[in-house]
DNA sequence: TATGAATGAGGATTCATTCAT
DNA sequence: CATGAATGAATCCTCATTCAT
């Protein structure tokens, strides 16, 4: 029974990968459930066999991929001491990597749905509330630590989560002249001049 | 003739502008034509008469929103001398103005579909691209001018830009705790901090 | 205008007979919509163009056959005086006339749907409360002609309907041995039994 | 050996009432094979292992039910003497004792899928023939001890039993005013009628 | 021009049935 | 025996697009 269990559990982790692969390229009316099933290596009868409906997958599907990202984020801080150093985590997992980032192409999906899927929307704030909540935290003890300066710190951590998510969409959607290492660079030295550094 | 032609053109306006407020509430999929055409007091037989696909609606209806934003941006700069009110003009154009502001919405939907049409990407880049160039001109004076400071005044730029995007989501998707007001004052601190200003 | 909408309702009441005999034939859960659709002449697509679901096309085929048999009823009876004529005319259109009358299928397929239709038993109770009514009147005159007898009307116009019901059903099934001159001598001889008749 | 063929008997026993119930709510399109199993506290897999297909699970189920009505009734029969006594519990087990009555609801379905299921048909006349022979049986001992009279005692069950048959629907279906005791006073001055008694 | 009838391809979903475990 | 995962065929319905009027 237990093992059945797990069984069914990697087969439906199998499946919301995929939906979360789909989701991100083509948009969620965009991707076929055969399109996702096949991906997974399955029939487009037993996808609805595991998920009842198509927008059941997609809510399921987000909120997998959000929670993994918080929890990802938590376990990489946890390793972590200095101010200087945890900040440097967390605009790193907060920055896009690559152009097409399939993470951040998610969220656009999200986004564009907004008025569509407001149950999704809701659990997308929740964790973007818990994200900037973590960049507040370490901005605090690196006011406490002296290394950073802010007038209002939680006005500073938007400012900053904010820049970092509009930097992103830049990097993701390749817009000319805006490479990851330029990208990077924007960051630091805008993080560095709300944070009162002498450099990031 | 001339007359007729003008007719055409009326008629097709408001075919766009029925397209933009359907695309951007609902995205490209979710729309149907038959809405498009309904909310411009037509039918969706006509609505196909003047435009041959609904992707050829989409790009005409995109490209339409993206040149008026940059034309009105231009004629509002004309009227302002001062740097400092320039600069005042080109946030406020930028920033959404409010919850679910439908401009905003476009943009997501214009991001979501930019891997299906990567033509709009284009586009919506030279715009961005004109966007950021006039921003930094604007700085470009205040720094000449002596009230604004800035190493790489391209990097500012950028960095501004995408935190007024970044804000603008936040606003647009009604995170929960940044209301206009609040955004507006994040987004005046952080500028002023960035510009080496006293305040904004 | 006016010759447009003639043309449409031409069309759904094709769909309408169409679908009627389909139902008789298989029931609604057997029949398809194409097979409805390739009867009147038309596409599955077409027939969802006039008709948004195969519900309300049940629906409106079992209204439309329903009304249009106790217009028949009336007219009919608009042209004769005689209590006996009258009542000879009821039974002619009451019994079925011959094996797998659609009329009567219609029925069969009505009441084995009343659990799952309740809308659809609602107005067939109507329908046959309207027939019933016009038996009782057409009884009610013969006692006041003085050539009919009975002692409570309406259970007597309650017994002769349900009777030719029985046996009608038995002439639609087919039952050995019972072909429409039996079934016609049987009710014929019940009926003057239970009207106190000589002879019918 | 023995024990494991009674275990499956009980089990089939329990699958074929769970068919009866749920065809005659639904209907056989209707039900699904997951229901039954359900309703008999097994999985549809395990139905499918003791019933090749559907159909012939509705055949089978049918079957079971036709022959314990029959025999229902010849065990009642059996226990009584007088023509009078054994007409009035054939009319007893014929007519629907209450609304929804799932015998008769059962019956319904079998006419609807007259057509679809001719084998079903068949064994149906097959029941009903003996269900009339029974009848016929009564009134010529009726007739024999002087208490019925009837020309044609053939033509008199037919209508007798389609009276019967006819009354039922109405109670089945909830035809307004004709509840049980009206429907059985009704059946009762009629079989009075038509088999020449002063009273039922 | 403008309409709305008509098409037909396409897709989500259901479900009887099979079969490995 | 029993389960439930897996299949895939079948079907309703949607909708962009065409076209006669």
């Amino acid at each position: 029974m237990g093992a059945r269990e797990t069984n069914r559990e990697s087969r439906e982790r199998a499946l919301l990968e995929a939906a979360i692969e789909s989701f991100a390229e083509l948009g969620f009316s965009e991707v076929r459930l055969s399109d996702i099933a096949k991906r997974a290596g399955m029939t487009a009868g037993h996808l609805s066999y595991y998920f009842p409906s198509k927008s059941e997958l997609l809510r399921r599907a987000i909120e997998m991929s959000e929670r993994r990202l918080i929890e990802d984020a938590r376990a990489a801080l946890a390793r972590l001491e200095r101010p200087e150093d945890r900040l440097r985590t967390l605009i790193d997992l907060s920055l896009a990597d690559r152009v097409r980032d399939p993470g951040w192409l998610l969220w656009f999906q999200v986004w564009a749905g907004a008025a569509l899927h407001p149950e999704i929307t809701e659990s997308h704030h929740a964790l973007d509330g818990e994200w900037r909540a973590l960049l507040r935290q370490v901005i605090d003890e690196g006011i406490a630590a002296g290394g950073f300066r802010a007038e209002d710190p939680d006005a500073t951590a938007a400012a900053i989560a904010s820049m970092l998510d509009g930097l992103s969409i830049q990097l993701v959607l390749e817009a000319p002249g805006y490479g990851p290492e330029r990208i990077r660079a924007i960051a630091d030295a805008a993080v560095a001049a709300l944070l009162g550094l002498r450099d990031a």
